[in-house]
DNA sequence: ATGTGTGAACACGTTCACAGCG
DNA sequence: CGCTGTGAACGTGTTCACACAT
């Protein structure tokens, strides 16, 4: 497998997601063209983002919804359940659990807070836990990602916990810059941090002029 | 301005949030090398990306905490306060409502939902309001962006209301690929593809083998 | 004939070395 | 002399043309 851009990554998540709802469509059969119209993306860019894990497709004649699903998956690593830990368990926390679609693809095995009036709380079916039971969560449970949805000035000291616990990946809401070992994975998910860039590109194009100042 | 890369935009979000960081701590001088350090990049990498823009520090001595906070904030446009619609009451509508820091970058100006049921919740003083409402709102209040946090098939659809509406600019919970016209600016918040790429990021550098199949 | 798969050209973003200014 | 600012070199990602399979 060659050097593959980051981005095709992204782009692999839109394909699949397109695919899976042509398959629920009852359509079985697509092609590079259908697939970039809906990703609004290049019939170039889609084969080459292809390409870059395998042939999948008939020459002449496109690719099969449900192969081509099956694969995008495989090389996504969604072909099984992922143990997530959702840490955190604030308003953020909560609408996250109880997100639809969620279960899926992953399986929620933990909610962390720090606060003991949260342990009460249920969502799918588990208690809200101590933060001191989390080591031992991760290690028996099998728990590869936390979601941290914490604080701002808590999600450092929290992702450090998370990665002595032995934790694989972070999927990150606070918007702050992680420091972690390059073996752990992290995905920055801020949302604040994209409503400032979209001041940036709807002040540009035509906006700026009139409005700076 | 010569052309920007949009990635630096993401960074400049990055370094801004430093730089209000340090001002609160009462630090009042940095260096592109500081900056680089908290923000995981490389020194030249601040320095390019902020001469896209124009030269806010002093050879030999570095930048002034509180000038390139406030002239990043500029070139963010977050010197002015943006309207903000929330379209989508449910969990996640209601957590990013209370989502503290929010208020200081961008001011709500209407909650939006179809059920006639949520009605009566307030959030930051404000009632929630039906549909209906929302093309007046958009035009009346100045509100200039719509915050999507609604199903996932119902994305497009209420896209297109807020486009109607006269909106510039959609920060997008739902995991679709949504359709708007080019001067719409749109920003893809969708934790379920951070979640997706982490699985492939986790799952390559070496646990790749061990775990497929 | 048709649509995929891919090496090669191209464009874009990042890195760098050093010129420029305090 | 120090650290910023930037044109030019480099590397990475995207676009493309066309060879190839059916």
């Amino acid at each position: 497998m060659a050097k593959v851009p980051s981005a095709a990554i992204s782009r692999l998540v839109t394909y699949l997601r397109i695919l899976e709802d042509l398959e629920v469509r009852g359509v079985n059969r697509t092609s590079s063209e259908q697939l970039a119209e809906e990703a609004q993306v290049t019939a170039f860019q889609v084969r080459k983002d292809l390409s870059y894990f395998g042939s999948y497709g008939t020459r002449g004649v496109g690719y099969t919804v449900q192969i081509l699903r099956r694969e995008l998956r495989q090389i996504l690593g969604l072909n099984r359940k992922w143990g997530l830990a959702i840490v955190g368990m604030g308003r953020l926390g909560q609408a996250i659990a109880d997100y639809p679609g969620f279960s899926e693809i992953f399986d929620l095995r933990g909610l962390f807070d720090r606060d003991p009036s949260k342990y009460h709380m249920t969502f799918r079916g588990m208690h809200v836990e101590g933060m001191d039971n989390l080591p031992r969560a991760v290690a028996e449970r099998r728990i590869e990602f936390g979601l941290l949805a914490v604080p701002a000035d808590s999600a450092q000291a929290v992702a450090h916990r998370l990665v002595e616990s032995g934790i694989k990946g972070i999927l990150n809401f606070a918007p702050v810059v992680l420091e972690v070992p390059k073996e752990v994975a992290v995905e920055n998910v801020d949302f604040l941090a994209g409503l400032s860039r979209l001041s940036f590109f709807v002040l540009n194009p035509k906006w700026r002029e009139e409005m700076i100042g």
